[in-house]
RNA sequence: GCGCCGGUAGCUCAAUUGGCAGAGCAUUUGACUCUUAAUCAACAGGUUCCGGGUUCAAGUCCCGGCCGGCGCACCA
């Protein structure tokens, strides 16, 4: 059978049930349309079948009669998931559903697979996630998931939109992966016989962008960090950056609260949602902590970026973290936040006051050169966001990529690569400069009440079939 | 990368101590003119993830591999 190659169409399922709602059981409406979508079930009952179709706006059932239907019998020969175009009168049935009297139809689409159990649907992961079509098909929790991911996106951007950001996009190909402290995937270009690095922040270029006059610029878009994967962690994953000349670090926190708290307002219209079966408090303004005043808390003793190393490497001993001997301080104080403190950050906060020698990127604080006008927001215990004022002295970003190299010549692993482009865009002229990073995915996480990044992204990253 | 758990029909899942590999749904055939996961009847459907081993006998026990979930590590 031919398959067609058009199907004139006029009609969706939630607008049919919305504006045949009057009609009463048994009732028909005089009214014909022309409707498509995806057979779910099929109930024949002799000389009549009834058949579930969904679109892309929901359900509505099929109602074919042998005395009424062009080719019954083939009708009530489709397969659950075929797809069909149909024409027929609006009727709502004796037993209230209403229905497309079938006149017409044409199959549009063969399903030669059987996609699942019509109740229990599919819920093999490894399935779900190498065949999210199928996914689709079998489970509503992944469509609406989905699609949640898709409002946030949209949300995210009308706000950026609304503030006066302009998007931009900028390489993913890069000679040197920098703008965050984080292992690259390589490629290769053949005519060029280069090696390539996969961005693992655009951070850089958007800077650029600004010395050169955008004032206001973000990006959304795909970063690729070479890591282990998690129910948190995705290989490659969406973030979104953006940048404004004349804000600080301050400005910088007002905007992203509201722009997250926005956020789950345009889509839940609430920003106390649930998540997990949790309450969580999205509502501004965020609480801002430092990190020193966190640490202290929970190590119930005073500590700081000017606390001895030795003190700072006994307590991480004691939560049984083996500091590295190229560590300072100021690594010693994140570590201890990060083991101490970061997981029981449950409603949305800010934590300010990064050392400097974490934030090789971020300006000093004048209060104490020790530390940066950095925050990070946590939100369920895990990072959402990092921001800071833009660091924009060339000299002494030369200086701070030079201490990354350093680093990395005492065997760090993920160190920030030095890019004397980027010194010299600094040179033009970078104004004071405030940005932000978030990530995307883990909004949606949170929007959607997911609590594996995998739930939110249609093709996750899976290792490869191999022989076995 | 390490640890724990899992992989049985197209899908969802059973299978007692190691003793003939099963059910529901889907598919195929038949009955049924208002069903709602329709119902009823029948047929068919298998490399029990892959490869070795132990045993009279392995879905089940042992070893290796593949893939996944969770935890750890890395990170956002």
């Amino acid at each position: 059978m031919t398959s067609p190659y058009v199907f004139a169409h006029d009609a969706y399922a939630a607008d049919l049930q919305r504006g045949f709602a009057h009609l009463s059981d048994g009732e028909e409406s005089g009214h014909s349309v022309r409707a498509a979508g995806r057979l779910m079930l099929l109930r024949r009952q002799g000389r009549v079948a009834f058949a579930t179709m969904r679109d892309s706006s929901g359900e509505i059932q099929l109602f074919a009669l042998d005395a009424v239907t062009a080719a019954f019998e083939e009708f009530t020969h489709l397969h659950l998931g075929d797809w069909v175009g149909v024409a027929g009168e609006v009727v709502r049935t004796k037993r209230g559903e209403l229905s497309l009297k079938v006149t017409s139809w044409e199959r549009l689409a063969e399903a030669l697979h059987n996609f699942g159990d019509k109740w229990a649907g599919i819920s093999d992961f490894d399935l779900r996630y190498r065949h999210r079509e199928a996914d689709l098909w079998a489970n509503d929790t992944t469509r609406t998931t989905l699609r949640r991911r898709s409002d946030v996106l949209r949300s995210l951007r009308e706000r950026c939109w609304a503030a006066g950001f302009v998007e931009v996009e900028t390489p993913i190909l890069n000679a040197i992966p920098t703008g965050s402290a984080a292992r690259p995937f390589v490629t290769h270009h053949q005519a060029l016989d280069s090696a390539f690095y996969l961005r693992v922040a655009p951070e850089l270029w958007l800077k650029r962008l600004v010395v050169g006059g955008f004032e206001r610029v973000f990006e959304l878009g795909r970063v690729f960090r070479n890591e282990g994967l998690s129910p948190r962690h995705n290989p490659e994953f969406t973030m979104l950056e953006l940048y404004a000349a004349y804000w600080n670090y301050a400005d910088m926190m007002s905007f992203t609260e509201e722009l997250v708290a926005g956020v789950a307002l345009d889509i839940l219209g609430t920003t106390e949602i649930d998540y997990q079966g949790r309450r969580l408090s999205l509502t501004t303004p965020w609480p801002r902590r430092s990190m020193d005043e966190l640490v202290s808390e929970a190590l119930d003793e005073s500590v700081s970026v000017h606390t001895e190393r030795a003190t700072l490497v006994h307590h991480l001993d004691t939560v049984g973290v083996e500091a590295h001997p190229s560590w300072g301080p100021g690594r010693c104080l994140s570590e201890l936040f990060e083991h101490l403190c970061e997981s029981s950050l449950w409603d949305a906060t800010f934590v300010t006051g990064h050392p400097v020698e974490i934030s090789p990127l971020a300006r000093r604080d004048p209060r104490d050169p020790e530390v940066t006008e950095r925050f990070e927001s946590f939100v369920a215990g895990r990072e959402l966001s990092n921001g800071f004022s833009e660091l924009n002295d060339p000299l002494e970003q030369r200086a701070r990529f030079e201490e990354q190299a350093r680093l990395a010549s005492a065997g760090e692993v993920e160190t920030m690569a030095i890019d004397e482009d980027y010194i010299k865009a600094l040179e033009w002229g970078l104004p004071p400069t405030a940005g932000l990073g978030v990530g995307v995915d883990r909004v949606a996480m949170l929007i959607a009440d997911e609590a594996n990044i995998r739930e939110v992204i249609a093709f996750p990253t899976l290792k490869p079939l191999r022989e076995s």
